[in-house]
DNA sequence: CTGAAAGCGCTAACAT
DNA sequence: ATGTTAGCGCTTTCAG
């Protein structure tokens, strides 16, 4: 429809879905000159009324439809913002996609996701993929913050992201200079603290941490540590954590062993949501009644939780509200690139826990 | 960097993070024109050997990062595929999205997710984002197929597309003419008909069918005509499906009800697993055992259920194989969209389910 | 307030 | 085998 197109393929394209009707077209049959028509889209007031009705008309008429590719080559930006989750079959994740991609489309971003499994490979290579693809920043979750080998990249390129359930406390470089990484969660500490004051002030005395892959994750031992706080603040001497490999294959063996000595534990901390459920899944098929015979407490207040019976006791991650932050802290630092000092959104960005002390947690028998 | 840039911006940009090195620059570098250098990572047979390795030492020297978006713009195609999914939440639609993002990485292809929560407008609103991003196709589930004012507006503007888990008849559009409309799936009727048949295997007779929106999706119904070919052929008459609003609320009320009169149903066929799994909750609430008491068959075969205990009973879909396959297809008819007749891949394309008859479900009380 | 023109980074004819 | 050149669709100085 382009008319300089036209005129190089007079015989071919009827139909095209593209339907490449360009903004020249819409100048054209607008009788306005290119720039003009741009600006009616990009900077209305800069325009006269009549003019931009002309253009809006002409554009219904052709139906036009802006292609973006044009304007985010053109543009320094391209209003594109990176997202990398572990996976979204974790519905953590999931619920925390709702709120990223409600945040961005508000503020007329577009985005691009990618998963990762935690892979290190898998991450550097969908990283480069966004990177290609020259998003303006990213909102992501890593496996440990303090130690990964994309945080260090795009710190080295100075990509700007902020962190989703990663909590980064005061950073430090390897060069030893203080390094700005912002993030959005929870206080994993104090809210698992919570969480296990809460099953110790339901009188359980002996209880296990039960994690994935423990080594590998800072929230895991985030969590841990708030375990440890609870314990010892009650005068308990905190036990040394289960750690089961995958968080969705069932266990049993591991709790089994467990339960098999003398002094067996009368309540589970789970570092997770779905690891929790699996855990109940272990015990009932060990015979055990829960929380009748023994008490799981889990951590991310996915939705299915509240749906299960009876309803998984857990601590509760605003899990939606942290995407949406996530992006809105991405976006406030995107405008402020060239300020010298940003201290306003620093750091770690904290939201507010809930306590679900439900079903699964009652009174050690 | 880029020559033309530097000049005009000496004093500004001392380390941008797109790092503005174009292949421009990397030409510049290895002395080779700017075709030569695009043609190295485009086409590289076309470029002599020691001339490839000068543009890729001279890529790697400056670090070198391809703007996926020149080349997008510059090419008719973007190889970029639009994905609309209902939600992520549903662990079904997450796994699916497994298969597309490793399905379409390996081809090449750049992904743009959005969600639509099966509202219309956000549907509407969610396309035309994908359309103004110019993606080359799109992999969508939509409500109701055969009732979609989305998809008649990708026929309308001739958009490739491949459904996924809406499954396809032989479709005609309102002005009478066969449309070829393509889609991946299990066989929703026959496998639900095999489900059931399994029930009734077990000895039931009394089978009800639960389903969420029941009227807006197609699948559920065409389920549900599974069930009612189970039921004809054993000479059993079908009864009303019970349809429950929102497919995470506990909707105990309406299984009471059902539970309260004589006659109560002994076995439950719900059209998906989470559902599936509100409603063991639900009847647990109410004091009944699953399956001793009643049983449970769900549907789509989501890593959840395997961990629940009881395990869920269900049809299973190889929900990221869907995926992965949605993609394969699109591909296919994007690269023989010239093809005038193609009618080796047209229509549904139907995966193979399996029945995991498993714990919940059991011989009536 | 509007127009002409110069690109954003890349690829694809069309030469050579 | 390599270089020259003309754009993809859009925004944005810079002039009127």
């Amino acid at each position: 429809m382009s008319t300089s197109r036209r005129s190089v393929l007079p015989s071919i394209a009827p139909a095209e879905p593209g339907h490449g009707v360009t903004l020249a077209d819409v100048a054209l049959a607008a009788k306005v000159s290119l720039a003009t028509a741009s600006r009616v889209f990009s900077h209305p007031q800069l325009v006269r009324e009549a003019t931009a009705q002309r253009v809006h008309d002409a554009a219904k008429r052709l139906s036009f439809r802006p292609n973006l590719l044009g304007s985010k080559l053109r543009a320094q930006q391209t209003r594109i913002l990176g997202v990398m989750l572990p996976t979204l079959e974790n519905a953590v994740f999931a619920e925390c996609w709702r709120g990223i991609e409600e945040e961005a489309m508000a503020s007329g971003y577009s985005l691009m996701l990618v998963t990762s499994g935690y892979d290190p490979a898998r991450e550097r290579e969908r990283i480069e993929y966004l990177l290609r693809h020259r998003v303006d920043g990213m909102v992501l979750t890593v496996a440990d913050a303090a130690d990964s080998i994309v945080l260090d990249q795009l710190d080295r390129e100075s990509v700007p992201y902020v962190l989703a359930y990663n909590q980064v406390s005061h950073h430090v470089s390897p060069q030893g200079t203080p390094r700005g990484r912002y993030s959005v969660s929870v206080d994993n500490r104090a809210s698992a603290c919570e969480g296990v004051k809460a099953l110790i002030a339901a009188g359980h005395r002996r209880i296990v941490v039960v994690s994935g892959a423990f080594m590998a994750s800072d929230r895991a031992r985030q969590r841990f540590a708030g375990y440890e706080d609870a314990m010892r603040a009650h005068g308990l001497a905190p036990l040394a954590p289960v750690c089961l490999p995958s968080h969705t294959a069932s266990n049993a063996a591991q709790i089994r062993e467990l339960m098999a000595h003398a002094d067996t534990p009368t309540a589970f901390f789970c570092t997770n949501d779905l690891l929790a459920i699996g855990v109940i899944s272990d015990l009932k098929r060990l015979g055990l009644r829960v929380p009748r015979d023994v008490s799981v407490l889990g951590y991310d207040g996915i939705a299915l939780g509240a749906l299960v019976e009876p309803p998984l006791a857990t601590v509760v991650q605003p899990n939606s509200e942290i995407g949406a932050q996530a992006v809105r802290q991405l976006l406030h630092r995107l405008k402020h690139r060239n300020t010298i000092h940003d201290d306003a959104a620093e750091g770690a960005f904290l939201l507010p826990h809930i306590l679900r002390v439900a079903g699964t947690v009652g009174a050690p028998p």
